[in-house]
DNA sequence: TCATTAAGTATGC
DNA sequence: GCATACTTAATGA
């Protein structure tokens, strides 16, 4: 990443100035898919995934993202509906900010624009990593997943980015499997001695040869 | 110590 | 072979 959003203390405090603050439990939605002007969501607090539900019920997770972060901006860029869903994971604080606000506040703010743009870059740089994913099994894809953690910051992570904070559960939504197999695969990774386990907690040991099993 | 949630496992499709 | 459902274990209040 050029340069990381908790950088732009100025624009972050020009829309926290702008916006309306709401907080949200664990658990609870903050856009739903299909809903059109939600405005521009600026997380200043917590972690929120990403997703697309289907009506058989089964979800697709497509990002999780950790304060400072922002959801909804593709559809204040181009004013229609919003693809994904958000909901938080954990306690978060969000700034809600009007589209219009944020389009007058782009012609303005040169830095500003570059904050959004960046943003579209990362969603994009990670919607394509899922998008090349397609041809890879649950092994490879899995594998991948772990070093797009390490090497993107998608995800959460401690500050020695080795340490990935996140369940077999999360995993298995963006891969589009199961939760079992995600903890047998992991288990094999285990016991190869690529990675180590604890609860809601993995530790990248050999990332040589993770990246070994899908290139 | 209890409730909640993550992880491990067995069974059936 | 994979998903569902059940069991066990860990964590935080």
């Amino acid at each position: 990443m050029s340069r990381p959003l908790s950088t732009y203390t100025e624009e972050w405090a020009q829309l926290a100035a702008m916006g309306i603050k709401r907080t949200y439990k664990p658990g609870e939605i903050i856009h739903m898919q299909g809903e059109k002007n939600i405005g521009l969501f600026c997380i200043t607090q917590g972690k929120i995934k990403n997703f697309v539900c289907f009506s058989d019920g089964t979800e697709k997770v497509m990002a999780i993202m950790e304060a400072p972060a922002i959801t909804g901006e593709t559809s204040v860029l181009d004013n229609r509906e919003t693809m994904f869903s958000a909901q938080a994971l954990v306690n978060t604080e969000v700034i809600v900010v009007p589209a219009k606000e944020v389009l007058s506040l782009m012609q303005r703010n040169f830095n500003f624009m570059m904050l959004l743009l960046e943003v579209c870059a990362e969603k994009i740089r990670c919607l394509e990593l899922q998008a090349e994913s397609v041809v890879l099994n649950t092994q490879q894809k899995l594998a991948r997943m772990l070093i797009n953690f390490y090497s993107y910051g998608i995800f959460s992570y401690r500050t020695d980015k080795k340490v990935l904070l996140v369940t077999h559960e999360q995993l298995a939504g963006f891969l589009g499997t199961t939760r079992p197999k995600i903890t047998s695969t992991l288990s094999m990774f285990e016991a190869q001695g690529l990675i180590r386990r604890r609860r809601g907690v993995i530790e990248i040991l050999d990332e040589i040869s993770l990246k070994a099993i899908f290139e």
